[in-house]
RNA sequence: GGAGAGAUGACAGAGUGGCCGAAUGUGCUUGAUUCGAAAUCAAGUGAACCCUUACGGGUUCCGAGGGUUCAAAUCCCUCUCUCUCCGCCA
């Protein structure tokens, strides 16, 4: 959410930064809104006041013995007007909420103009393609040919988009998590948590989750709100939701492995083949909560972090900063990081890093206390994938195979496999 | 699943209709005292929002939501969570 106080102020100013990212604000209707929300406020505010008033003279005239009748008298129409006031008021402040919590982060200076995913700029290539001397295979041929990679069963289990590992490959994958979140926590200063799987609509609005985007989520139950995560980002962040964190407390940095679960709604058509696009994938994620003046250079160290994955793994990558148009609803600036994938000869996302500013903290009231100002100061979220389990197991299988179809084990991954150092 | 108890400020804890945004204690901040510290004394110490150039004024918040009332932390209803006991269970 951006700061309504902001948008009251300038308007002018941030319909034109909304405008690079193509979302157009209404700004008269806002206007109009806020006008009609000020008097309502005042009025009701006004006769609130009123009735506190009279109530309080009404209980020091009884207490002094005296008839209070002529005042009950003088308070009898007022309850009905307030009654009113109240409820038009109400209506105003949530058509208001209703807007403000559509309005997109504003994308961070530094971000590059653009329209879409074409105008993303790339910043950094690290490592080289590999030169294959024999026919690759993508992973769903390598996994196939392994026999522990089985996509008929899941969809039996289950439908489409969803997948069944076996033997080394599903231990290749547990190896996986293991060392990410090893490396986040022994190297990079992360704390590990465990978080449910399953959150309350109150976190996916926090994060920015709903009510906009509903339809990438697979609902629980309808009664209760429960939603099953769409990543580790909306409960880890939520831990700070309605909290005021110690100034000593921050940079606070958070990881944690969960699964994550999409619809994919409105992708239907789009990676069909393969573990590219699954509804259940796992994730190792990194959080970062900070006070505003670090939260760029902890977006560069985070971005960082998730590339030394990467490079233990000796998977070639290229960094992109995504364009105007494209970063994400709650995101100021993002970083994608694209592994190279043989068998699709291109670079795939595998994880991407956004600094949110305090658009999620704003959602959530995640505050620290500035010890210069003694006052509670909204945080600034970072977060990014550290990575994305399943497609760093596809980009393994693509990257290492060998003419055989055989797989070695990443030298990284070679301590958690119990001796294994080949698929096959 | 059954029975019971509870949810108040950073924490502990009082408060059963008006004088309660909330006693008291602890903590914290500032000042006094001290060479300094401890102890002691004094003052201050929640958040969100609105109006106002400002000074200042106002509204809301005692787990959440609804209701009764001129007036609700206090009464009524619903829900959530916590704790104790029993049952069941990974």
């Amino acid at each position: 959410m951006l700061d309504p106080k902001l948008i009251r102020t300038d308007i002018a100013s941030v319909a034109a930064q909304l405008k690079r990212r193509g979302y157009v604000l209404d700004v008269s209707a806002i206007e109009q809104l806020e006008s009609k929300r000020k008097q309502c406020q005042v009025h009701t505010e006004t006769l609130q006041s009123e009735r506190n008033a009279k109530s309080k003279s009404i209980g020091k005239a009884k207490a002094a013995g005296e008839d209070i009748q002529p005042l009950l008298d003088e308070v009898a129409g007022l309850g009905e007007a307030l009654d009113r006031a109240k409820a038009e008021l109400g209506e105003v402040q949530q058509q208001m909420d209703a807007i403000l919590l559509g309005i997109p982060n504003l994308p961070h200076e530094s971000v590059p103009e653009g329209k879409d995913e074409n105008d993303n700029v790339e910043i950094r290539r690290w490592s080289e393609p590999r030169v294959f001397d024999f026919e690759i295979k993508d992973h769903v041929d390598v996994g196939d040919g392994l026999g522990q990679l089985d996509f008929e069963s899941a969809s039996k289990l289950t439908g489409s988009r969803f997948v069944v590992m076996r033997g080394q490959l599903a231990r290749l994958h547990r190896a996986l998590i293991q060392f990410m979140l090893d490396l986040h926590t022994g190297e990079h200063g992360y704390e590990e948590v465990y978080v449910p799987y399953i959150v309350n609509s109150d976190s996916l609005r926090g994060t920015g989750q709903l009510p906009k985007f509903e339809e990438d989520l697979f609902c629980v139950d309808a009664e209760t709100g429960y939603f099953l995560i769409p990543t580790a980002e909306v409960p880890v962040t939520n831990l700070a939701r309605g909290e005021i964190l110690d100034a000593d407390d921050l940079p606070l940095r958070l990881t944690s492995h969960t699964p994550c679960f999409r619809s994919e709604a409105g992708s239907y058509g789009k990676d069909t083949r393969g573990m590219i696009r699954q509804h259940q994938f796992e994730k190792v994620e990194m959080v970062q909560l900070v006070k505003p003046e670090q939260a760029w250079d902890a977006l560069e160290e985070l971005t960082a972090h998730a590339e030394t994955v990467l490079q233990k793994l000796d998977l070639p990558y290229r960094v992109v900063t995504l364009c105007s148009g494209d970063i994400g609803f709650s995101a100021a600036k993002t970083y994608d990081i694209e592994v190279w994938l043989p068998g699709q000869q291109a670079y795939r996302e595998i994880s991407s890093c956004s600094c949110f500013t305090d658009f999620q903290a704003r959602r959530m009231q995640a505050r620290w206390r500035n010890p210069d100002t003694g006052k509670p100061e909204l945080v600034y979220s970072i977060n990014g994938s550290g990575l994305a389990v399943g497609r760093t197991l596809v980009a393994i299988l693509e990257n290492y195979q060998q003419a055989d179809g055989s797989v070695p084990v990443p030298d990284a991954l070679k301590s958690y496999m119990n001796g294994i150092k080949v698929l096959q």
